[in-house]
DNA sequence: TCGGAAATCCGAACAGCGTTAGGAATTATG
DNA sequence: CATAATTCCTAACGCTGTTCGGATTTCCGA
């Protein structure tokens, strides 16, 4: 049985681990999350934290999917796509990836940029990644962009705006005022890429 | 005197150790260039390598500077850009800045992502970029695009085209075959933003 | 409730990392 | 030729992720 008193409590140490380690890749940058002062931050040794990650990859790999998994929770709380144009659903989604990536540097930089010098994804947490493309996708072709190269050139325009928006503004606005723009531009032409 | 036989010896030493960590950077990851390994591929020892650079952050950061020398030439070597028409001019700068990146998944992470944790390059090799990216600027202000949210959408739409080009198809010509598309879409709404 | 099994923890240690100290060897120069 | 500058190396320090072996605690069925 896994859902047992053991199975529970291993969870939420698994939970805890994860939690401290988000708050020191916040404050100390995702690279600054090391193995001791991690297990310090919560009261346990290294060699204890073995017992639930398979070792630091193991832990960048749970964050990885934490990550994708709230990012798919903001987008699909964007509930009434229908109710809006295609116009006001793609600056909704755009907008919203966007804010997202701005919120959190350290969750960008695990999710997007591969930061982490020598860890990638295992291939359970890039499905999850995967999944999240796909909802984009379909929302796109909801809309009648169905593509790859319009697709291609969304998911080039989105995220440049989300990577210069957090290299070189952090937490500020200056490149997602311009989510209302680039969608009328993408828009226009919409078709162009045939 | 700094052009004496000792200086020189000593810019070639330094000049070979940057050779070797480019090598290393481009087999094993830019995050693999470690001291021991770069030094024993010069036949020194580690702490010999501390004669020449203050520090592995500086070996970055050198690399840094050379990226950047390496990008500067580049774009300039697309000398005719007044006999170009606009369009012609964009697509042309656009597409070789994508090239450039795609031609070295080290250099561009050293360059453009920042992704070596915990380094950041010095203020006066950062001037080397600022300065690249004045080039672009004045290119696209002699085209008659001044404005800074105009300015901003363009380095977003070619810095997201260069990025998910090195990320999801590197050396291939996935996203490089989108700069035309990419370009007529800018040129389209130009005015839009304002 | 007792006892074996499972789960959890920790101290010690290993190899690798960037870096420093101190001194020896080489090379340049007055 | 001798002094100074340059260049190099060995040893070591503190840090990293990780493994080993064993002790301690917790669970759970007889």
């Amino acid at each position: 049985m896994t859902t047992g008193r053991v199975a529970a409590r291993r969870a939420a140490t698994k939970d805890a681990i994860l939690e401290a380690a988000w708050e020191i890749a916040r404050s100390e940058g995702l690279g600054g999350v090391s193995m001791r002062p991690l297990a310090a931050a919560l009261g346990m040794s290294a060699p204890s934290l073995y017992e639930y990650f398979a070792g630091k990859d193991a832990i960048y790999d749970a964050m990885y999917v934490q990550g994708n998994h709230a990012l798919r929770e903001r987008m699909q709380a964007i509930t009434d796509l229908d109710r809006m144009s295609a116009r006001e659903s793609l600056v909704a989604g755009a907008r919203a990836f966007v804010e997202f990536c701005n919120e959190d540097r350290a969750r960008f930089q695990l999710l997007f940029q591969h930061s982490i010098p020598g860890w990638h994804p295992s291939e359970q947490a890039y499905a999850v990644a995967i999944e999240n493309l796909e909802l984009s996708r379909a929302h796109l072709e909801s809309i009648g962009i169905t593509h790859t190269r319009s697709l291609d050139l969304w998911t080039a325009l989105v995220s440049g705006l989300a990577s210069q928006q957090v290299a070189n503004d952090p937490g500020g606005d200056r490149w997602l005022r311009l989510v209302e723009p680039a969608v009328d531009m993408f828009l226009s032409t919409e078709g162009g890429t045939k």
